[in-house]
DNA sequence: TTTTTTCAAGTCAAAAT
DNA sequence: CATTTTGACTTGAAAAA
């Protein structure tokens, strides 16, 4: 009992915290960071761009998949690495950066500004989540997910459902979860009666699945096959989640009442059930989100499916012994299909294979020694550079929403492993080195984006950048966009809207302007002016002008 | 300002029911 | 035997020094 009670008991603690206001501005105590934050943070919120863009990349968006222009064996060979080799670097014809090499130093890439080093680490310590908003939505979604279990274990007409359990996972709980704790994953996972029968997608490199049991049952699951009897049908395991988590909601009482969870709108690509957290009296503002994504758990006596077999490189940077220990782990389906219309038969109740519990164990014990991280002189940078990364993509769409709507977190995530994996040892990784660290990572992202190639991590044979999912446009849009952040010193991570406090100019930022990427110059100031020491002196500045007008004024 | 200490939360598995 | 409770361990942020 220890365990539930001390949550309530410290939210009544601090009273102003929990009851009326979620997060943000009252109990921030320090000015610095209530200047800093207070813009970004309402904004963020922003349900439309932001969740989507972020969870979905991860279970529900991304769709690497059957990239026409490879061949597997090459992309095998490649992974982690843009091979180039010879021919095969379809993307943009004037590339002025060399391939990135595997093991090249903070040097060897354009050299780093004091000024904007310093700006990267400013922006990392910005990024962190804050303890009072993590208590506060803390305690609804886990109020909710215990719930939802315990609705789900008493339901009596779906007992197919009864035994699932939950699986923490995405960004929050890898910590890495940039600004607000405003958005979780949960995967509900389904046990398999049997040994399953996983036959890959032809076209789709090994993402995509049909998914049958290996011999006829009498189990809950079988209300949820095809005519076959074996074929496990994923549109109506998704439709009955989705009907659970509404008659869930429709008697479930938010602690507090100051608030209401909703179901939203079914999806027809994902395969997650979206839960929005909205005031009670005004329901605009989506307070938090979480997603429940029901997964299908292959039997642990089952490896993993061909495809993956060549799975995660991870040898060079974490050593075989732990590889096995990752490779002999369960894998899940989730219930997604692969985009697009006119599927076959067999699409239309496909199941998308997911790592999500690996890559959380991949970014959590992330060191090529078991000690790093685990005292203050053995700390690495690597988590991050990642929310970083994160933080630019999400810019990125932001900005560019039309332009990069293939772009989802999940290629940065991939590419993040693969730069793991490269850069394995922990000395680059120390975190004074973080600015150089940042710059390397995306230079690896633009170098996938200019290669065209981005091998899935655990699926090598999937390119996550290949042309029916990732369109060439998109590609050449995203190699520009990138370049040019470099150039311009990272525009994009600068804060929002930079001076809110004093209603002052340049909401540049957060207005979307679909401009091709030159053109966004002239809009960017370079990161310095914003940065926090300036923003003081342009403050005293302007506050001087005020005196001087006063004492005009009153002289006159 | 930077370092150390404390605290909330997540995870795992042993112990208890 | 299965489910729940408990405690040790870890991480990251906040408070204190």
């Amino acid at each position: 009992m220890n365990r539930t009670t001390p949550q309530r008991r410290s939210s009544s603690r601090r009273q102003t915290s929990v009851p009326s206001t979620p997060s943000r501005e009252p109990q921030t105590t320090a000015p610095s960071r209530a200047l800093a934050r207070t813009p970004s943070t309402p904004v963020d919120l922003q349900p439309s761009l932001g969740r989507e863009a972020e969870e979905g990349g991860y279970l529900d968006r991304e769709d690497g998949d059957g990239g026409s222009t490879i061949e597997d064996s090459q992309t095998g060979a490649s992974l982690g690495q843009q091979t180039d080799g010879n021919s095969s670097t379809p993307a943009t014809p004037n590339s002025p950066l060399p391939r990135q090499r595997p093991h090249l130093t903070g040097d060897e890439l354009a050299p780093i500004s004091q000024e904007l080093a310093r700006w990267i680490r400013l922006r990392a310590q910005d990024l962190k989540l804050r303890q009072s908003d993590r208590q506060w939505a803390v305690d609804l979604v886990n109020h909710l997910r215990d719930s939802l279990l315990v609705f789900l274990k008493n339901s009596d007409e779906q007992p197919y459902f009864q035994s699932a359990s939950v699986l923490n996972s995405g960004s929050y709980y890898e910590m890495v979860k940039i600004h607000n704790p405003n958005e979780f994953d949960m995967m509900l996972k389904l046990q398999s009666p049997s040994r399953l029968k996983m036959t890959e997608l032809d076209q789709y490199h090994g993402l995509f699945y049909e998914v049958a049991l290996s011999r006829r049952t009498r189990s809950h699951i079988r209300s949820f096959l095809l005519e076959d009897g074996l074929t496990i049908s994923a549109s109506k395991i998704i439709s009955e989640m989705h009907r659970l988590v509404r008659k869930f909601i429709s008697t479930y009482k938010v602690p507090g009442s100051s608030w209401r969870w909703v179901v939203n709108r079914k999806r027809p690509n994902s395969p997650a059930v979206t839960l929005s957290l909205l005031e009670v009296d005004d329901g605009k503002e989506e307070l938090l989100s979480v997603d429940v994504v029901p997964a299908l758990e292959v039997p642990s006596s089952q490896g993993w499916p061909l495809a993956a077999r060549a799975g995660p490189d991870v040898n060079n940077w974490l050593g075989k012994k732990t590889r096995r220990s990752l490779t002999h782990q369960t894998c899940f389906f989730v219930p997604k299909k692969p985009p697009g219309r006119n599927l076959s038969e067999a699409a239309k109740e496909s199941w998308r294979i997911s790592f999500s519990h690996i890559e959380k164990e991949l970014i959590r014990t992330h060191g090529n020694k078991r000690t790093c991280c685990e005292s203050s002189t053995t700390k690495c940078c690597r988590k991050q550079c990642f929310k970083l990364l994160k933080c630019l993509i999400e810019g990125l769409k932001k900005r560019y929403p039309q332009e990069l709507d293939a772009l989802c977190s999940y290629h940065g995530k991939t590419a993040f492993l693969h730069n793991l994996s490269i850069r394995a040892q922990d000395s680059l990784w120390t975190p004074h080195q973080l600015p150089a660290c940042f710059m390397h990572l995306l230079g690896a992202l633009e170098g996938h984006a200019k290669s065209g190639l981005l091998p899935h991590f655990f699926v090598p044979t999937s390119n996550l950048f290949a042309p029916p999912t990732f369109p060439r446009k998109a590609l050449v849009f995203l190699t520009e966009a990138l370049e040019e952040q470099r150039r311009q010193g990272l525009p994009l991570l600068m804060p929002p809207a930079p001076a809110p406090p004093l209603a002052v100019h340049s909401p540049s930022n957060s207005q979307p302007q679909p401009s091709p990427v030159v053109q966004q110059t002239p809009v960017i100031q370079p990161p310095q002016v914003i940065e926090t020491k300036s923003f003081v002196k342009m403050f005293k500045i302007v506050a001087l002008v005020v005196v001087l007008v006063c004492v005009v004024c009153y002289l006159l």
